[in-house]
DNA sequence: TAATGATTAATTGTTGACAATCATCCAAAG
DNA sequence: CTTTGGATGATTGTCAACAATTAATCATTA
């Protein structure tokens, strides 16, 4: 049994197709946080109903890149230091989480898997561009949290990772530098491969918050936390 | 400084309230998994028109009480043994990765909530009624994750006991025993509060699966879980 | 009998119009 | 100068009608 072929077409409603839209802008920059969203200008501009519109807002607030005030305004969500604390404690959750279910049951596709997404990071620490590295470590750490077989922690780990790139996009700085890639990984993967549940749950959240140090140092000083 | 008048008027739109009857009827097992949902006879039943019954529904979703098959029809949510062992593990997950927060900075008021909370589980456990031994048990578990601080936590969790609490209204029985309440929960609150994270975090979530077993051997062979 | 194709009823997807609410502005009073 | 009050424009909340799609039915055919 190899990779089975993807016959099956997705279709999707104008709703979602305009939360495509409308995410793409968030993610990109282009609607900055705190950006004001009309919904009869969305409508005009992306050409379908304001009531679809509706819908695709609704579905972008669920995954929390908007925010609605009851008959004021949609709004692109804010981002100040809480928040962004509360982004990366809570990946590192799930990925906890998962790590634990994956040690705690690891199979020999498991450790296939994992070790070719290490394989990946290694080769790419040598010598590839910085998006590269950044790609194959956010690969690694979404192989494990498909090992865990578990559909709520996959879409919760891809909407928080929705808010983590957002995260990238707004502070305007390049990929950070993620270096000594596979040094930081491999002490995981091996947890993981050897069943060791306790010590993977803790590399991993602990590698998620070491993540967040570094962008939080890189960063510059965007802007004061100042409302608490 | 103590607790603060609630003043405010909550105001909720007629897609929430829609929402709250929804949910209440999916909770309460009067619509059983798979019912069946029609936009138009929930819209005639409850009083307000389709789209806004389908902006509940659209909240339900979210919350994945309920689940849409394009052009064809919105049912409640199924439930097998795969789904149930997601419940658990996901609720395992988010409930060990606040008590690794809390331990990690462990303040005198987290200690006092916690104590607090340990408290009433040892009060109830002497004699309480089923229901109360169980109230007391969720509000031990929800005290850390609020504790965590972390929105994001928050209102998962908030999610995932939803799922939890169906669970045991389709599953036709009784509040699970819950004995030995305090005996299986000092070990976790003695770790949050001298501060030990790794072992917080493991215990949590073992408590937390060691639920899922419980629930599972009391459980009554509902169904086969053939579909895998 | 089993597969195929047209027919049709039921249901969701989408739209535009109207009602309810909010934020802003400005004048008047104290 | 600050506060109050009302008018006003902008925006979301709700609704009912129409279009698109699906699923079931049933005759037809090999």
């Amino acid at each position: 049994m190899s990779a089975k072929p993807q016959l099956k077409i997705v279709k999707r409603s104008m709703a979602e197709l305009a939360a495509d839209r409308i995410r793409a802008a968030i993610l990109s920059g282009a609607l900055p946080p705190s950006a004001r969203l009309v919904e009869a200008a969305l409508a005009e501009e992306i050409g379908v109903s304001r009531g679809t519109i509706r819908a695709a807002l609704s579905e972008l607030e669920r995954d929390r890149l908007v925010t609605c005030a009851r008959y004021s305004a949609w709004s692109v969500a804010t981002l100040d230091a809480q928040r962004l604390w509360e982004i990366y404690t809570m990946r590192a959750t799930i990925e906890s989480g998962a790590a634990r279910l994956v040690a705690q049951h690891v199979s020999d596709d498991d450790v296939r898997a994992i070790r070719a997404a290490e394989k990946k990071l290694d080769a790419a620490e040598r010598g590839a561009k910085a998006a590269e590295r950044l790609a194959c470590d956010l690969d690694f750490h979404t192989t494990i949290v498909q090992r865990s077989g578990n559909r709520l922690l996959i879409d919760a780990y891809a909407s928080i990772m929705d808010q983590v790139r957002w995260v990238y996009a707004v502070s305007e700085r390049r990929s950070p530098a993620r270096i000594d890639l596979v040094a930081w990984h491999a002490p995981l993967a091996d947890a993981i491969c050897r069943g060791d549940a306790d010590e993977a749950a803790k590399l991993a959240f602990d590698l998620c918050l070491r993540s967040l140090d570094d962008d939080l140092r890189e960063a510059a000083p965007t802007q004061d936390g100042g409302t608490a």
